[in-house]
RNA sequence: GUGGGCGUAGCUCAGGGGCUAGAGCACCAGAUUGUGGCUCUGGGGGUCGGGGGUUCGAAUCCCCUCGCCCACCCCA
């Protein structure tokens, strides 16, 4: 290759037709899903205002401080937040086109899935890209816990319908409500604050701005530290221990197993109440295949009256790594998808003579007989053709000869079994159609 | 942002100072001038990532640079 050829920007990968396949898998296994639980498509745009971001991620988000795609707005000052930025994440935009919409009002109650790109300027390593897919559900208008445990459900079943099933892993935690943060936000200050000296750099800047943060910190002295540190379950109010009780025991009459991991403390400011992520174990660090939970507080964030609301996303490309792993999905499910990428048909012309009459017997099987067919773009000559026929995976060669062409007939071949017969072509549509089963 | 590894044909890789830089796969043509998959024969394709240096001579040694991958951080 040319050293001043163009190459894809780092981070982003070109998806050809047969890669396709399993990404297009995947993409209808969500859309059936969503469908059957009662989710409809939205399409916000892919970028947003900057300032959308910042508001519902939160300043001090990882997102926010240094993974963002922004782009800035033409002409006028650069005062903070201006531009615009490439959606890192889907919820945010969907919050937005739900105020906007004005569905708060007349009609609260609103089940969504998304399914798109989504892009975030970090250094690429596996299982992690500058742009990737991202599927997701978010449901306004309901504070109910079951419909937390339902969202959960979804996600299961999304992955199981793959055939990732035991291997699973669902943990919860519970985030609490504002007013239980608040009292969590002052106990952890205070705990933290005389031993500020003894934590790392991230720690010490991240305790004015975001004091959970210090919680996942992964410095050996600094997780010691936090072992001891007060928990949020002790400053829990009682709508937010009830809630989280009853999300338990929706969980438990779904018969889904979930571990309860204190651990999990998203890193976006917006989640309050449940949170859950589903991992796959072996995939190690990167195990986490989707990360939800409610955001009662973020409509109204972003400038809308106060909503519930609650989600879920799974990124696509360690879900991909997971099931690559496994040899997952079965074949047979692919199948249907690998062989869309296959002519059934395939048209010879013998001679010069017969190029036309080609082209135009490919374009009627094509358009009125509905029959995938390939035809020699390259005029190559007649045992070329034949060779690209049978390494094109069709079914049949349609001979068009000299002799063929004089009587309004071409000759089939059967490139499985080799035989050939003689069919006219008025009855060449059906008799193709008949034998394919199409 | 920090650390590590690797850059030779479209792909996977050999070659580690000396003839015109190789193999397998892929691609193209022919053997079979109207018939594929197998086989055989031939062919096209490389500024050895880029720049500089050492040397009679550099893909090979040294320096710089770019790119890619991996790990950390964080997340999907």
């Amino acid at each position: 290759m040319a050293e001043n050829a163009f190459r894809a920007p780092r981070g982003t990968r070109d998806r050809f037709p047969e890669d396709l396949v399993l990404l297009r898998h995947l993409e209808r296994t969500a859309r059936r899903l969503a469908r059957n639980y009662g989710y409809g498509e939205i399409r916000p745009p892919l970028f947003e205002e900057t300032r959308l971001f910042t508001r519902s991620l939160g300043e001090a988000s990882d997102v926010v401080e240094k993974e963002m795609f922004t782009v800035a707005r033409r002409g006028e000052g650069e005062e903070e937040g201006a531009g615009w930025t490439f959606r890192p994440e889907g919820t945010a935009g969907v919050a937005r086109a739900y105020v906007q919409g004005g569905f708060a009002a007349r009609a609260p109650l609103q089940k969504w899935f998304y399914l798109g790109p989504m892009f975030r300027y970090e250094r690429p390593q596996k299982g992690r890209e500058r742009q990737f897919t991202q599927f997701g559900v978010e449901a306004f208008g309901s504070a109910s816990p079951l419909l937390d445990a339902e969202v959960v459900d979804l996600c299961v079943r999304f992955f199981q319908a793959l055939g990732l099933g035991e291997a699973l892993e669902v943990r919860v935690n519970t985030m609490g409500d504002p007013a239980d943060r608040e009292r969590w936000r002052r106990a952890l200050r205070a705990f933290f604050e005389p031993r500020l000296g003894g934590r790392c750099a991230d720690c010490r800047s991240r305790f004015e701005r975001n004091v959970f943060r210090l919680l996942d910190c992964k410095v050996e002295a600094c997780r010691r530290d936090n072992e001891s540190a007060p928990a949020l379950r002790e400053h829990l109010g009682e709508e937010s221990a009830g809630h989280h009780r009853r999300f338990l025991e929706a969980l438990q009459a779904l018969g889904l197993r979930a571990e309860e991991d204190p651990g999990i403390v998203r890193g976006l400011d917006y989640y309050t109440r449940s949170v859950f992520e589903v991992h796959y174990p072996p995939l190690g660090a990167r195990s986490a295949l989707c990360g939800g939970g409610r955001y009662d507080g973020l409509v109204e964030e972003v400038g809308g009256p106060p909503t519930p609301g609650v989600g879920f996303a799974i990124g696509f490309t360690p879900l991909e790594l997971a099931l690559q792993e496994l040899g997952l999905p079965p074949q047979e499910d692919l199948r249907d998808l690998q062989e869309e990428l296959r002519p059934q048909v395939y048209v010879v012309a013998i001679t010069g003579g017969e190029r036309l009459p080609a082209l135009r017997l490919a374009s009627r099987l094509r358009a009125e007989e509905g029959l995938r067919t390939a035809l020699d773009a390259r005029e190559k000559s007649p045992r070329a053709q034949f060779k690209e026929a049978g390494r094109s995976g069709a079914r049949f060669a349609v001979v068009l000869g000299p002799e063929e062409h004089a009587a309004c007939r071409a000759v089939v071949r059967d490139l499985q079994g080799g035989e050939e017969v003689p069919v006219g072509l008025e009855a060449l549509g059906s008799w193709l159609r008949e034998r394919l089963g199409a």
